[in-house]
DNA sequence: CGCTGTTACGATATGCGTAATCATT
DNA sequence: AATGATTACGCATATCGTAACAGCG
């Protein structure tokens, strides 16, 4: 197996395109096409979808791990033998968007230091990060899940808790004299249409949830709407602490929602990714509540 | 770096020579001579040293790890999508001879079941298949030591225990009417020149140690010379388990020496090496005595 | 019809083998 | 001297680029 052909197509997958995978290799789209077809003779299988942007097959999606890795193994010799690249090496990740928007802030102040990387999250739903994983598209993943990755190493993160909140004057409206909620009324805000978290919240709780939410897949965009009581929505508690304790915001009940968030990341030999295990836990155990059942260190 | 180059590396490593390496990479000495000094010019540093056989640099160990976890991942890759080779990959592992010789069986019968690995055990001491496994000879080690190796995972495999053996009769002459063993009179028997632990033996019960022991670098020979009574020895237990019940050796005091065994892999995510650890984990289980400070599995 | 991937074909250059040379024992 | 690594040199072939072609939106 041609190592160079499996490059072309790991480029061909980062960049969407044989011709800008051949910009990036400084080769012509030609000599990108002929390593691929070279490749998918000698695996015998069709390795990448000619789509818009270009994506890798199932077969494809374990030449472009084995790149990948490959790589990471690559720039590890090259940092024991004194060599340095002029370009940081590309560290993928799939993230949630509620991740990044809190307490992953508290990794990128670690990461600015490191010269020798340069982080790429992927932001996806959390179902969707562990897809990218498989895919070998990331070396690592913040999931829901606990479920092992084959050829992954997995270990808990910590808990995230959302709070049901809207803002005061919001609430007040749609709350009964008893101070109950009129869940089935009350407009409900989301990020996008993959937040079936507020969902299952509005089941729980008798609402059939067919309640046509606004959605504004921004963060800021959703607190601006959120402070401007446009409606309610499940935010990450962190997020709202100080409109909160200004009155700004209320809870709209008691009731929260958990979701543990466990690491899975590739069992690559490489300190790069070694002194990320350690940022991530770092960063979770400073910016996530501790784990449900008994404290359990990485 | 060009990875061909870093195979040719390896090949000369593995046969000791440069003409060697040529016939199983099907080339000419020329062309990898060409290979090698390509390598060496790319990275600024002579990688493999000249001599009879041919040994890596500390950079050349460094290419050599690579050559060969690249390949396991290679191998991974070509299991994914399908593509059996004709010939089984080789993997290299340090053991030490005593559980070469006792436990270790076990795992191969386990191992004798794997059409798409061919084991490769490198006898070392106890210290040195460290050593083997830091230069990237091999992808797994059993150690004395816990210290973990940069890349690799480590787990405890569980005790080897020692007795000091020797034959009755000789037993019978060196043992005084008090019942205490002459130790410094008795002759000793050991596997070869790096066997420390049987001094230390001595060390500890005033014996000065500088008793020239038999020296017999073979398992079956040891075994012979002890039931023929040339001298006493530390054996591990389960080899002479049977002799001590028939009274054809007697144990020379009722202390024993416990080596805890550990076991250093590569982090590499590879079911050939996920398959074995978890077939050296049941080996050591089944032929191991339990760990001493608490049970901990793997 | 423009965009992008593929193919045909000529050009080049990488890298091999042959054979002579050098070093080491 | 013999063994084994290196080097000089000519050559083959793999691989690239140019340019024409084809599929698709």
């Amino acid at each position: 197996m041609n190592l160079e052909q499996v490059r072309a197509l790991a480029a061909i997958v980062d960049t969407g395109s044989f011709e800008l995978a051949a910009r990036s290799l400084h080769l012509t789209p030609s000599a990108v096409s002929q390593r691929v077809r070279a490749l998918e003779s000698s695996v015998g299988q069709v390795v990448v979808r000619r789509t818009h942007p270009c994506t890798a097959t199932p077969a494809g999606a374990v030449l472009v791990r084995l790149a990948r890795q490959v790589e990471l193994l690559e720039e590890e010799s090259r940092d024991l033998l004194g060599i340095t690249r002029a370009e940081p090496l590309a560290l993928r990740v799939a993230v949630n968007a509620d991740s990044l928007d809190t307490w992953l802030i508290g990794l990128l102040d670690a990461a600015s230091t490191w010269p020798d990387v340069r982080l790429r999250f992927e932001v996806a739903d959390e179902d969707h990060t562990l897809a990218l994983l498989r895919a070998g598209q990331v070396g690592a993943a913040i999931t829901t899940e606990s479920e092992p990755v084959p050829g992954c190493r997995t270990f808990p993160l910590g808990v995230m808790r959302y709070l049901p909140v809207a803002s005061a004057d919001l609430a007040a409206r749609f709350t009964g004299p008893d101070g109950v909620v009129d869940w089935a009324g009350i407009p409900g805000l989301r990020y996008d249409d993959r937040d079936d978290l507020q969902e299952h919240f509005l089941a729980a709780r008798g609402s059939e949830a067919e309640t046509p939410a606004s959605q504004i897949p921004s963060a800021a965009g959703l607190r601006a709407a959120l402070r401007a009581g446009l409606g309610w929505v499940l935010v990450p508690e962190r997020t709202v602490e100080d409109e909160l304790a200004a009155g700004l915001l209320v809870t709209l009940s008691d009731d929260v929602v958990d979701v543990t968030l466990h690491w899975h990341v590739w069992k690559v030999p490489s300190h790069r990714l070694d002194r990320l295990n350690e940022a991530i836990a770092r960063a979770a155990r400073d910016g996530l509540g501790p784990l449900p059942g008994g404290a359990r260190g990485m």
